[in-house]
RNA sequence: GCCCAGAUAGUGUAGUGGCCUAUCAUGAUGCCCUGUCACGGCAUCGACUCGGAUUCGAAUUCCGAUCUGGGCGCCA
């Protein structure tokens, strides 16, 4: 019975183990074999004279990374890794791995982004690279079971979809039999359509599809969103939502996953504070103006520039709060004292925009008018604004970015190290 | 969409017109080696993205193509 490496301890007579060559050292009588799995990492140490034969075959014949199980004696010994060894008495090569090897998962020689990606499997093999999706997974754990405990359902929404309604970025077309359709943006629509559904607290995390053509660090085309919408809420509740789900998820990571957390290098999760600063926007352009060499006034959009400096002046998670109506979509509800403004919200890490959201608005003769002040049609939104005439609760939500938030709690410089296949302008495989 | 940069063994690199039948590391293969842990030693293998131009001579300069990385706009 093959057990995991983690739980080979060296009071135990005999074991089986199975995973991958990691690395051998062959110093003539004696050779040594990392082999690895899952759990870790633990040496073989074959004493030529005192092996099988069937062993000595095997280990002639075996190549780094290939599946190996191997049984025999553990000993304890000061001398190897982990504080035990095992003696093979058996050695087979379950599945020998071929050579050269297109990385090198040992990571004595660097590999670039795209080498890497071109051959994922074997990235992924690298016990810092797998930590990533350990802890990817266990803030997705942990999101789910947040949203779950707060009262949520759990929705699914189409990712074919007729038109582009929320309008902003571009969709990609696909061929769906005789109609025009796109792959979704953002399951906003949908979920306010659940609001008039009487659902009053959803979420969904699934991919959203951009068919901007930007090529940085911080964007993928195929993205994942966690998106909540609330009725009977505003942006406020929604924002102390958001910094809940922000603190257990931190919070989660920090407790379960300090192993992995180690391998990245990251020793300070820096769990956000239960309150975050609230930076109207009015202020911010403040301080990007103050700082910045380029003219920055009220009414323009942050720009990459601007979201560094006052990410430096903040430190630290923080919203941006109070945006001009003017600059943010149709759907904002516009604040009661001040109608120039919204009441919508970007969650913002230091580094990047990691969420954004409102108290939409729920009125419907409101909602056209708004919709035509942007310039938009509400003939092409017929389907949005159904709801809207039979009861749509007041409501507010939002979405985060699911690679954003493994990128920046993890430190990752780029966005890509947070999707195992990342879609981005140029890569549609594997 | 705009702008910048890059492409050399499986991987990561050196290279600035002749000293390049191209450097180093890692790897692979063979030999030596019984306590390695980036094992060590010796030998061998393996690469200039493509097409054109300049030149006596191009990995190196120029033009084009292809592929890729990054920045910006925008956004999660």
């Amino acid at each position: 019975m093959r057990i995991p490496i983690q739980e080979v301890t060296p009071d135990l007579e005999k074991a089986t183990i199975a995973g991958w060559v990691h690395e051998e050292r062959d110093l003539g009588g004696l050779a040594f074999f990392l082999i690895r799995d899952r759990t870790g990492i633990m040496q073989v140490t074959v004493p030529k004279k005192k092996v099988p034969e069937a062993v000595l075959h095997a280990i002639k014949e075996v190549s780094r990374e290939s599946v190996v199980r191997v049984t025999g004696i553990i000993k304890a010994t000061e001398k190897a890794p982990g504080g035990r060894e095992l003696v093979p008495e058996s050695f087979e090569i379950l599945a020998k791995a071929a050579s050269p090897l297109p990385l090198d998962v040992a990571e004595k020689v660097p590999a670039e982004i795209d080498t890497r990606l071109d051959a994922r499997f074997l990235d992924v093999r690298r016990p810092r690279i797998a930590s990533i999706f350990q802890i990817r997974s266990r803030v997705m754990e942990a999101t789910h079971s947040f949203l779950f405990n707060e009262g949520f359902i759990n929705i699914t929404t189409p990712k074919v979809v007729a038109a582009a309604t929320e309008g902003g970025t571009e969709l990609f077309p696909i061929a769906y039999f005789e109609k025009e359709a796109f792959l979704g943006q953002s399951p906003q629509l949908y979920k306010q359509m659940m609001m008039a559904g009487g659902c009053e607290k959803v979420f969904e995390i699934g991919p959203i599809f951009r068919a901007e053509e930007h090529n940085t660090v911080r964007h993928l085309n195929e993205a994942t969103s966690i998106d909540v919408e609330v009725s009977f809420a505003d942006h406020e509740d929604v924002m102390q939502l958001l910094e809940r789900l922000m603190r257990t998820v931190y919070q989660a990571v920090a407790d379960d996953c300090a192993d992995q957390l180690a391998h990245l290098g990251v020793t300070d999760p820096a769990i956000p504070d239960t309150t975050l600063p609230r930076l109207p926007y009015a202020e911010a352009i403040e301080i990007a103006a103050r700082k910045s060499e380029d003219p920055i006034a009220y009414g323009d959009d942050l720009g990459t520039a601007s979201e560094r400096i006052i990410g430096e002046e903040m430190g630290a998670h923080y919203f941006i709060t109070e945006w001009p109506t003017a600059i943010r979509p149709y759907y904002a509800m516009p604040n009661e004292r001040d109608p120039s403004i919204c009441n919508a919200f970007d969650l913002m890490h230091p580094r990047m925009e990691l969420s954004s959201g409102a108290q939409r608005c729920h009125i419907h003769d409101q909602l056209v008018e708004q919709i035509r002040s942007k310039g938009l049609s509400p003939e092409g939104f017929e389907f949005y604004l159904k709801p809207f005439r039979y009861g749509m609760p007041p409501h507010a939500g939002w979405g985060l970015g699911a690679e954003r938030l493994v990128m920046t709690m993890c430190g990752l410089q780029n966005i890509r190290e947070a999707v195992l296949f990342p879609r981005d302008r140029h890569r549609v495989t594997p």
